[in-house]
DNA sequence: TGAAAAATGAAAATGAATGTCATTTTTATT
DNA sequence: AATAAAAATGACATTCATTTTCATTTTTCA
């Protein structure tokens, strides 16, 4: 199995809040604990990330919103910041089926997706036998673990999603 | 978003094998039960997935592997071909960050990873209790869960990938 | 303030996946 | 076996998310 491209750095642990409600400066830290220069245009995807309209949003989503007030921001700037976010931990991406990436900002209290493959609704769980489970596994195979993704697909139970299933 | 277009029928149960070594026959029986005609690009697909080279394979694999023999295989054979088998549920499709699709065929034993971030090292592991709790989950949801990723990433015991801890 | 490093915007390139359609193959039925 | 209808294929075009490139601009810190 190829080994999966690794985040290159993680963030401090006490920058990740439990509410996703940070303000400019908790940004300005976060973009720093990153070694990355401190920009407009990254301030912006972060608060978008950190209040906006959706919780889970494509690149589209945050270029569109971003056209109000920085109309000449590139599109490219969304896609590489995005993807930097994802691999410093601060944000999860989602995948589903064939459509965009949507990301979230990460929080303290780590929940997982379950997504359904027939119409792409999203549920967010937490489980703390699973959790339990993972500090379990990383003392039986002496893993120090960094971070994990659990995730699961399926149907939802609208019977649109669930017809060719007998 | 666009609702994918459902398949006709599902596959019988005793048609997934544990181990993955079917015969041709039995191969055949699968595309049968899938309302789909017999073709030769069809069996040569099925058999890479059954015993190729790798476990995971990508569209591309296959139709690199497959040139040998028929050199003049359409690569959208392939692409209907792989999507229609994890529509009908013979094989999971794994997306894992931004590469492409990889397609296996389902069995019946379900293993995860811990992968070291340090040195790539890949350990395989079952664990009954996740695979419970999904159960309980995919029933407090009203989930018909199909396929799931869970992978953890951190560091292995060994002192080289435990340095540079900060 | 100024120089070096990093980031950005614009546009082109990439690449996975899907759609189209004329031709070929499969399969059920004589 | 021959045949006709339906299905599948191959070649190619297309789509669209994402990445790359590169000249220009911005940030940072001495």
């Amino acid at each position: 199995m190829a080994i999966p491209e690794l985040p290159k750095g993680t963030v401090k642990d006490e920058l990740i809040q439990p509410q996703a409600r940070l303000t400019e400066d908790n940004l300005k830290s976060l973009l720093r604990s990153m070694n990355l220069k401190v920009t407009r245009q990254r301030l912006s995807i972060l608060k978008i990330l950190n209040k906006g309209p959706k919780k889970h949003v494509t690149a589209k989503d945050v270029f569109e919103i971003i056209q109000s007030k920085h109309p000449n921001m590139g599109f490219a700037t969304v896609y590489r910041f995005l993807k930097k976010t994802s691999q410093f931990g601060i944000t999860s991406e989602v995948r589903i089926g064939s459509a965009p990436s949507r990301y979230e900002l990460k929080t303290k209290d780590h929940h997982h997706h379950i997504v359904c493959t027939q119409c792409g609704k999203i549920i967010e769980f937490q489980n703390d036998l699973i959790e339990r489970q993972i500090k379990k596994i990383s003392k039986d195979y002496q893993f120090l673990i960094e971070h994990y993704i659990f995730e699961l697909y399926g149907r939802c139970s609208r019977s649109m999603c669930r017809k060719s299933q007998e």
